[in-house]
DNA sequence: GCCAACGTTGGC
DNA sequence: GCCAACGTTGGC
């Protein structure tokens, strides 16, 4: 099994969107970076857990957990000309980018905040907290997910 | 709103 | 294949 960070603008899809959502599932749309992209393809795997972590936003943190519910498929926002995801290059045949369902598993009852994470030691190498870092999707390791889960 | 860091695009 | 220009991200 392995852990992931998912990344999203709480602005546009929150953890409490997610959990207003039937099923409190959704598909992981919309990710157009190749290494993000990868990572859902090749190394998400059905029951693996991920942190939901809030950014660009006035406290960005980690706001819960999600676990992967379905393996990546190809995205549909990529092959409609009406979302704002759309890309032209995108065809069925060739669908270039996938998403992945998760489920919401547990809404913390805070967040961890960006400062706590870079405060706590042991989460040095997290892709987050690394200069310049806007994978919207990185591994976690099972050391640094713990590490986090205990500072609840 | 600013701005640094980064990925992508496209001319050559 | 290089690299400048551009767009986007995301913390502050």
């Amino acid at each position: 099994m392995a852990f992931w960070l998912l990344k999203s603008e709480p602005s546009v899809y929150s953890i409490d969107h997610l959990a207003a959502e039937e099923k409190k599932t959704t598909l992981w749309e919309g990710v157009r970076n190749y290494q993000a992209r990868n990572f859902m393809r090749d190394g998400m795997k059905k029951g693996d857990p991920a942190f939901f972590y809030h950014s660009n936003c006035p406290e960005p943190g980690i706001v819960g957990v999600v676990k992967v519910v379905r393996e990546a498929y190809p995205d549909p926002t990529a092959l409609d000309p009406a979302s704002k995801y759309y890309d032209p290059k995108a065809t069925p045949d060739n669908p270039r980018w996938v998403v992945v369902d998760v489920k919401l598993e547990k809404k913390f009852k805070r967040t961890v905040t960006l400062a706590e994470l870079r405060a706590t030691k042991g989460l040095e190498k997290m892709a987050i907290l690394q200069k310049g870092s806007r994978l919207s999707v990185t591994p976690v390791t099972e050391k640094e997910w713990e590490t986090i889960l205990a500072l609840l």
